[in-house]
DNA sequence: CCGGACAAGATTGCATACAATCCTGTCTGC
DNA sequence: GCAGACAGGATTGTATGCAATCTTGTCCGG
């Protein structure tokens, strides 16, 4: 539960920027917002997980394929620039992998200079994470290094078919490893999850 | 302009929920909010225009997909449905067309049963409306039926690449008629656009 | 012992009040 | 005649107060 006035005085303002607040994090479905209930963590179910890894395979397919087909000398050494940074920082810490890779399919989406794309992108990436954190095994959600770089080449090949497919099988594996796999475990996951819930809640 | 006491009283309401309006169209694109200075209604670029039309796209191709590789027959009767009803409705009242149409994708959008897809489907119709709007000449915005109707028949027949193929094809023609052509007489409604602004806000 | 009604507390929904910011028109000085 | 400063008005940003709704704990009746 996230009460809102709860939300502001943490924030040290009043309710009417927590309510705001809240709005916006609900319309970007990381919140639930019950009326008259109040603000809960979104939980979204696993079908729902699976609809936001549908959507997210197209727009982020649009990306790869709008880059590649859009190629410019600087864009081609921000996608080098990407590939170099993402391996540095990952070798320098694990712990923050989920965060830089993420990271990395936000940029792509900005480098499209499309605005209503990159917003689109950006709310399913938020969403997709909050999925994985509820039903994905631990480092499921690693995106694999190998598989960024290989998008990233085919893009500066100007190959945008094979970059979009790289990205749908990228995302697949990504979402294949935490929603698809091992169903039985799910159900026990779910009763964790709503335990966890109301300790957290109440 | 769109002062948010003119809406608020306007409604029988306060300026809050007015406030709250205005924010919601705002996260949908119709409206533009600038900070200290208010709400105006939105104003895209071109370029704008078009990009989201090419996430529309993107988005709508996967729709059809979608449909076309889940059918059943309560899909299949409602889309049949669909294309009757357009039909007859089209025949009666010429006038709403532009509203029908859209209609048509929307309710395609939510045939997906994607929560997701759904809400960002409503979101760039709502947006290419106004793009649309903006740039387009009288009638550009029309759908037309018989491309509508193809688009079911490829989805009935459960041919996903088809009815993709023939969706984009069918909101590259919408999108040409408005935005492509003629970009010389662009620039004169452009002005003509700014005028009516000036006059409608003040 | 259990189920339902009821009251107290808590929380949201909405309206309004005050402060901060910005725009507009005017006035002065050059 | 014109540029810049300034005051007045308008509009947004934020906080707070009150009513409505919901939850929870308690008490009574069966």
């Amino acid at each position: 539960r996230l009460p809102e006035d709860a939300i502001g005085e943490s924030f040290g303002t009043s309710r009417t920027i927590a309510r705001e607040a809240l709005g916006r994090l609900a319309v970007e479905g990381l919140v639930d917002l019950i009326p008259n209930r109040g603000a809960f963590v979104a939980k979204p179910s696993l079908d729902e997980g699976r609809d936001t890894f549908t959507v997210r395979k197209a727009l982020e397919r649009l990306v790869v394929e709008q880059i590649a087909a859009n190629l410019t000398p600087e864009i081609i050494e921000k996608l080098n620039n990407l590939a170099a940074n993402e391996e540095a920082l990952l070798a320098k810490s694990e712990n923050e992998a989920i965060l830089i890779a993420g990271d990395f399919h936000l940029q792509l989406a900005a480098m499209t200079g499309n605005t209503l794309l990159t917003r689109y992108v950006t709310e399913v990436v938020s969403r997709c994470s909050l999925v994985l954190a509820m039903y994905g095994r631990p480092h499921s959600a690693d995106c694999g290094v190998t598989e960024h770089r290989a998008i990233i080449e085919a893009m500066i090949e100007g190959n945008a078919k094979r970059a979009g497919a790289l990205m749908d099988e990228h995302l697949d594996s990504v979402a294949g490893r935490a929603l698809m796999q091992q169903p039985q475990t799910r159900a026990v996951r779910d009763v964790l999850a709503g335990y966890a819930d109301r300790l957290n809640g109440g």
